[in-house]
DNA sequence: ATAGGGTTAG
């Protein structure tokens, strides 16, 4: 390490250089503070903010602190510079703790102050702080000019708070094409179109956010003819205009407009642009093209962002890629992006939906803020894996630190109790939703408490729910009775909400399969062609099974009936084997019958298991012994290859995690941990 | 001052 140079300007260099490329330890911090204070600091204002802000960007907040704190001088600059940078940096605007510092180094905060607090706390959506914090300024006898105003009214704008932000705005005795600006996006998050539109055409002077505010205003009430309007007018098209009404077409489902959009920016395109068009991409499951967008991102050297690492998770969560979601993670930690709430909660679900329950707790763990979408995840997360009680532990943890749950957390903990078994904990938070938390419970929690109460036995009291709940039932719900029907044989009351289920959701093949399969245990083999009829006049197809494995960072799909694999001939021998060492476990395969199972794939051609058999032989032949196998199946797994999961899993001495639709599987030396109750 | 991100039951 070279050593710390001695004069200020170099010393500025040094410090630039140096915090640029690496984290500063403690003792070079301490180093350089001590030059900045053999030098004459208090002519380089730059270089100490310099300074603060390598503080930050090296993660030590505090020291920044510590440094401040040995100035004696009663100048608030130098203490308004700490605040610009942490809310630059990001990482934990903990604002109110530099307000009390100065108050207690007796620096008087000055009207530069006051609006960079109001600007934390509109950026952290500090509604309650902000208010008193305007309380003070009216305390302190300032003058409000345009600056303080502004600030005020953007505060009151971004908490949403617009009745506030109107007085302001009506106090003001000029506006600026800022403060018109800012009330114009103001209107636009409360969906006030006509009262935004109003302002703009009579304001004397236009800037391109103007425009671009009211093109985002368009966007979000889903009126994209009006946006599209605006964003052809704008004489001062920007970057940001391009973004927004890109944005605008991916929110309203026009992936094709926006794309020629996007193909037309060339390369005006920023990061921002990008993260747009793969955020689109994922939310419309095209998962592959997001990837591939990403790629494109990286070699045009645009820099890939926070947003885009979360895209890109959400994408891995979704297909249950657990390698490439790891990849991430280390990229995210070699180019040191900040792990926010956002990012940490799209690992924490990441990993959760891959089934890697330690990596999502350690992350969760290491989260230093948390909020109600990091608890909702990791809650949501052990409850479908089949750790409800670890579920419960974590909401008990979650209130004891002060969030307060809400309907999301109540769906995880009721279907985490669902999973485990775990009836009475679940009656319980149940009521306690209205009683103690004051939430009223939603059809997706009555859906879940048919479930609990189904698949323990009580369909009686499951049906009764049903007929008490004040909304209609939906689909969901009628299926978590239908399945408990399915588990406890009660082939009456099944074909009757079976019935039902086809009226409410006429589409879902899953239900006439069910339906055919219900008859077949019957024998009543004209009803079973009936329901097959039915679905062929209805133009109702099942949605085959799927089943995905990832193998040295390449996704494989597996088909029922699909004998494209390259490998195909070599796994087919691999799937006899395997049949061979169950039977010689007195495993009895029941894949002819289809009595039980909702959805059953169809066994075509040479293949006649089903999708997630194939994945885990292929799984089993091209992975090293004694490693985890992870596979996805868009369906949910049935019954025989539940059993037959089981016995492999002990057979080859591997574990085998199964994402199926709706839970997950986790087999070990014989045994899986939903205890066979699904 | 304007653009891009996360959790939900069968």
């Amino acid at each position: 390490m070279t050593s710390i140079p001695k004069n200020l300007s170099s010393l500025a260099d040094y410090l630039a250089f140096r915090s640029q490329n690496a984290f500063l330890n403690l003792s070079e911090l301490q180093q350089i503070h001590c030059q900045i204070l053999t030098n004459d600091y208090f002519h380089s204002n730059s270089l100490v903010t310099n300074f603060l802000s390598s503080c930050f960007r090296s993660q030590k907040p505090r020291y920044a602190l510590v440094f401040l704190q040995n100035l004696t001088s009663p100048d608030p600059s130098l203490w308004n510079s700490m605040i610009r940078v942490s809310l630059e940096s990001g990482v934990c605007p903990d604002f109110l703790g530099f307000y009390s510092g100065m108050l207690r180094n007796d620096v008087l905060p000055s009207k530069t102050s006051f609006s960079l607090i109001l600007r934390s706390c509109a950026i952290s959506g500090e509604a309650q702080l902000g208010e008193a914090f305007h309380c003070q300024i009216m305390k302190m006898g300032f003058e409000y000019d345009m600056i303080l105003q502004t600030g005020l009214l953007d505060f009151y704008a971004k908490v949403g708070d617009l009745k506030c932000a109107k007085r302001v705005f009506m106090g003001m005795p000029r506006r600026d094409v800022v403060a018109n600006n800012a009330m114009i996006s103001a209107l636009s998050k409360h969906g006030y179109v006509e009262e935004a539109r109003n302002l703009f055409d009579n304001m004397t002077e236009r800037n391109s956010c103007s425009w671009n505010s009211m093109i985002t205003c368009y966007c979000k009430l889903g009126d994209i003819n009006s946006a599209r309007l605006m964003f052809d007018c704008n004489p001062v098209k920007d970057v940001v205009s391009w973004n927004a009404i890109i944005d605008g077409y991916c929110k309203s489902k026009q992936l094709v407009a926006a794309q020629e959009l996007f193909l037309l920016m060339g390369s005006a395109r920023n990061s921002v642009t990008w993260n747009t068009m793969i955020s689109a991409y994922v939310q419309c499951g095209e998962f592959g093209t997001a990837i591939s967008m990403f790629q494109q991102m990286q070699s045009e050297n645009v820099k890939p962002t926070e947003v885009t690492m979360v895209s890109l998770l959400s994408a891995c969560a979704h297909l249950g890629a657990l390698d490439m979601g790891e990849w991430i993670h280390g990229y995210i930690r070699t180019k040191r992006l900040k792990i926010d709430v956002v990012l940490g909660n799209a690992l924490i679900d990441m990993y959760c939906k891959c089934g890697a329950l330690e990596a999502a707790i350690d992350v969760f763990h290491g989260l230093s803020r948390k909020n109600i979408f990091c608890w909702n995840s990791i809650i949501v997360g052990l409850g479908m894996n089949g750790r409800g009680e670890e579920a419960i532990a974590a909401f008990i943890v979650m209130e004891k630190e002060g969030i307060k749950p809400d309907g999301v957390t109540f769906v995880g903990i009721l279907s985490g109790c669902s999973h485990s078994g775990l009836l009475s904990a679940g009656q319980r938070y149940f009521s306690e939703m209205l009683g103690v938390y004051g939430l009223e419970p939603g059809v997706e929690h009555y859906g879940c408490m048919v479930d609990l109460l189904g698949r323990a036995g009580y369909l009686k009291e499951a049906l009764e729910l049903i007929r008490a709940m004040p909304m209609k039932p939906n689909s969901m719900v009628l299926g978590s009775l239908l399945r408990a029907c399915q588990i406890h044989k009660d082939t009456k009351l099944g074909e009757q909400v079976t019935q039902q289920l086809l009226e409410l959701d006429p589409c879902d093949g899953g239900n006439y399969v069910f339906l055919s399969n219900l008859y077949a245990s019957l024998s009543r083999w004209d009803d079973v062609n009936t329901c097959r009829k039915l679905m062929i006049k209805r133009g109702v197809h099942k949605t085959p099974g799927c089943s995905s494995i990832e193998v040295n960072n390449i996704v494989h799909e597996f088909v029922a009936g699909d004998t494209s694999h390259p490998q195909f001939t070599q796994i087919n021998a691999f799937l006899d084997e395997i049949a061979k060492e169950l039977k010689g476990q007195g495993h009895v395969p029941n894949t002819a019958n289809v009595l039980h199972d909702i959805e059953e794939e169809e066994k075509e051609g040479a293949i006649r298991y089903h999708s997630e058999r194939i994945a885990v032989a292929f799984g089993l032949m091209s992975t090293p012994p004694g490693k985890t196998i992870r596979v996805v199946k868009n369906l949910r797994t049935c019954s025989d290859c539940h059993s037959a999961m089981k016995l492999i899993s002990n057979a080859f001495k591997r574990e085998i995690i199964v994402r199926d639709r709706k839970r997950f599987h986790h087999f070990r030396n014989g045994s899986c941990s939903c205890n066979d109750y699904w």
